[in-house]
DNA sequence: ATTTTTATAGATCAATCGATCAACAAGAAT
DNA sequence: ATTCTTGTTGATCGATTGATCTATAAAAAT
């Protein structure tokens, strides 16, 4: 649906120019296969969050100003790219040093908890990261469960036995809280770059208080 | 993506059958225009539901039992055919009682969150509601910001309304704080339905400890 | 300069898509 | 039984899709 309008290729006119360094700019001619490829897995990454994992080589290519026979290049098939599209946003997207800070019993449980929403929130709302988290989603990709069960296993799960040990009053956390915690604060970013609406520009104080209202439900300070 | 393998259309041997009086099994000939549209709005609804609303009208034919034209004579175009999927699937999903029973204070604010969000999420909680919902989310269909600009402001607005009369202490609630209690627990179904991720089969006593934190951080009962 | 390598473009294929149309047949009317 | 209406089918069109192939030209090697 309405996608790019139809423009010419401009391959016309080969302009001089002083040579480029990092070569991101001018789309042109003969890049080098490694710089190549990463420039279509950056551009499918923001066409496929765009219009879905559906949309067509054609478009994504005029976007990169490059032939669409040129993809297949790089990527013997689709869904080759739409995995290498998987790998890029889902890459490092967990931070290894957070497990430990959020178990870190030095500093008070709300401050960590503080610290990894707004890390991770300033991580995963953007447009992007979410639409892709949705589509392949609803496709069913395995490294969508995937990332949801190491999520839970190696921050969701630790975090409930922080939860459990600083409560000083309350029922006895659970697994579900967690993620109830943890879903109303993602749902800031569904609410807007999936659903379009209207956001806080800065989610850090709603954030915040969802935070203190979780903690003091449970007695802690 | 693993749709329903091909099979044979089975329109022979007529098979002696004794008329059936609802008529929706016997998916067979000529029924009347009424039947037959709301049998293809229903199998349109569970099929875009299950594969994306790009899923082919020859597989949502061959899973009617039905040929691929039939299906345009009873709808112009496809877009056509989803809009009366986001008709079928939108309408009457806001009770209009709900308004009403959520702003009686003759029943304590709790009973009448529970009460709320216990038909709400008994509602909404299906695959094909949710899909839908995210589907057409995705797409940017105008339906699904109307269905939430009325859900804000014909429900959570007044509940922020409640929450706030009903406070005894913390800070004064907001939008976002709804938001948030909103969005904690459709999450829940977000997990099953999107995700694909296992959920407890009663999300009655995760919602219940939800609203009684949300309650308990603002000071009510 | 000349040759060699290969990244890229352009043309094109086969499959699939939404959509159309004429012919058929089920069921009501006579 | 015959006619008439119209719900339904099967064949097919034109556009679009992912994917392939060959010719070209940019850049490295000589």
């Amino acid at each position: 649906m309405l996608i790019g309008a139809k423009r010419g290729v401009e391959m016309d006119k080969p302009v001089e120019r002083a040579p480029v360094a990092a070569a991101t700019r001018d789309a042109r001619r003969r890049l080098p296969p490694g710089e190549r490829r990463q420039q279509i897995v950056d551009g499918a990454v923001a066409f496929f969050a765009e219009v879905g994992l559906e949309g067509n080589t054609r478009d994504l290519a005029r976007r990169l100003g490059v032939t669409q026979s040129l993809i297949f290049r790089y990527f013997a098939t689709k869904d080759d790219l739409i995995e290498a599209v998987y790998e890029q946003v889902y890459l490092e997207r967990l931070s290894p040093d957070w497990p430990d800070r959020l178990t870190d019993r030095t500093t008070p449980l709300r401050d960590r908890l503080l610290d990894f929403y707004t890390q991770y929130s300033a991580l995963i709302f953007q447009s992007e990261w979410m639409r892709i988290f949705m589509f392949s989603g609803l496709a069913g990709a395995a490294l969508n469960r995937r990332y949801l069960q190491q999520l839970s296993g190696v921050l969701l799960k630790p975090l409930l036995a922080e939860v459990a040990d600083a409560a000083t009053r309350g029922p006895t956390p659970t697994m579900e809280d967690i993620w109830n915690l943890h879903g109303g604060i993602v749902y800031i970013g569904i609410r807007q770059h999936i659903y379009g609406m209207p956001c806080p520009d800065d989610p850090s104080e709603a954030i915040e208080r969802a935070i203190d209202r979780f903690l003091c439900a449970f007695g802690v300070a």
